[in-house]
DNA sequence: CGCCAGTCCTGACAGC
DNA sequence: TGCTGTCAGGACTGGC
């Protein structure tokens, strides 16, 4: 699942593997990856002849972006794996839908196989991007800036982290890795949260956030780098994906729930608060036990 | 507007 | 062994 540091670690190989680059041709666009105004074959067709200025990214979305101004939106879903150097020879793998040939006679392509991810061409002098919020790594996004974001809001906490109208970037991942470093309950109401204990949690995503970013990302199930590569991080998460096993801090079961429609992974004894019904826990304490 | 549920999609896995 | 059903979730839409 491509979050800030996984797409952050993307858009770094996309640029230093095609930067000065001319497009020579695209040799497959899936229209269905394309869910902006612009039709895919006037996509493919505008984008031919292109020469690569750089790759900028804000929150989960990358914009590859181009000498004419012009630019090319990507995001990567749950399953979207964008691969950079491929041999025009390689054989395609199952799901690609996007395969762009540039002037040093490699190819970057993109696989996606829950084709949640898209493709979008934006003209030069177009927004790129839509309402985001600050980035979870830049300047723009304070601990002031959230404490306002969170005001007068009731939605809990892990719901208002994975908006990215409030802040970009963040996932089902470090959202919980974040609240569980600041040790504050997923399901606490965004606007009950103490300044001290939102000035815990802005700082505990920012680091996690670096942090992965240093490890090329987490690899849970199939995030790859635009090299192939598997990233790092997910031998070092604390409650994602270890439903059950005993927190690292204290030794009690990591247990989950659904939060907002998605599963939120947390320690009942480090992130205590709001345990408002039992019933809907699964590998809580009692679980463990029995 | 805020909040939530539903939608898209297919691979991975559990259970029979 | 092989089938069936359920789950996973990022961003968006629509309902209240």
């Amino acid at each position: 699942m491509p979050e800030l540091p996984e797409v952050e670690t993307v858009a770094r190989g996309l640029r230093d593997a095609t930067v000065g680059l001319r497009i020579t041709a695209v040799r497959w666009l899936d229209p269905r990856l394309v869910k902006g105004a612009i039709p895919a074959e006037e996509v493919a067709a505008r984008l031919a002849g292109q020469v690569v200025r750089g790759c900028d990214r804000r929150g989960k979305f990358l914009v590859w972006r181009f000498r004419s101004g012009d630019g090319l939106l990507l995001h990567l879903g749950m399953s979207g794996r964008l691969t950079v150097g491929m041999e025009p020879e390689a054989p395609w793998l199952p799901h690609t839908h996007l395969v762009v040939a540039l002037a040093n006679g490699r190819e970057v392509r993109l696989r996606d196989p829950r084709r949640f991810g898209r493709v979008d061409f934006v003209p030069a002098g177009t927004a790129p991007f839509p309402r985001l919020g600050p980035d979870a790594l830049s300047r723009h996004f304070t601990a002031r800036y959230l404490a306002q974001a969170f005001s007068k809001r009731h939605a809990p906490v892990k719901s208002l982290l994975l908006d990215q109208r409030v802040v970009a970037g963040v996932g089902n991942i470090y959202a919980d890795e974040a609240l569980y470093r600041a040790g504050i309950h997923p399901l606490t109401p965004g606007g009950t949260l103490p300044e001290a204990a939102v000035r815990r949690l802005h700082r505990a995503l920012r680091a996690v956030l670096r942090q992965a970013i240093r490890h090329r990302g987490t690899t849970f199930l199939t995030f790859e780098d635009a090299f192939g590569q598997a990233g790092s991080y997910a031998a070092r998460l604390s409650v994602y994906g270890r439903s059950g096993l005993p927190c690292r801090r204290c030794g009690t079961p990591v247990a989950t729930r659904v939060v907002g429609g998605r599963t939120a992974h947390y320690c009942p004894a480090c992130q205590p608060g709001w345990e408002p019904d039992d019933a809907k826990t699964r590998g809580g304490p009692r679980d463990a036990a029995l």
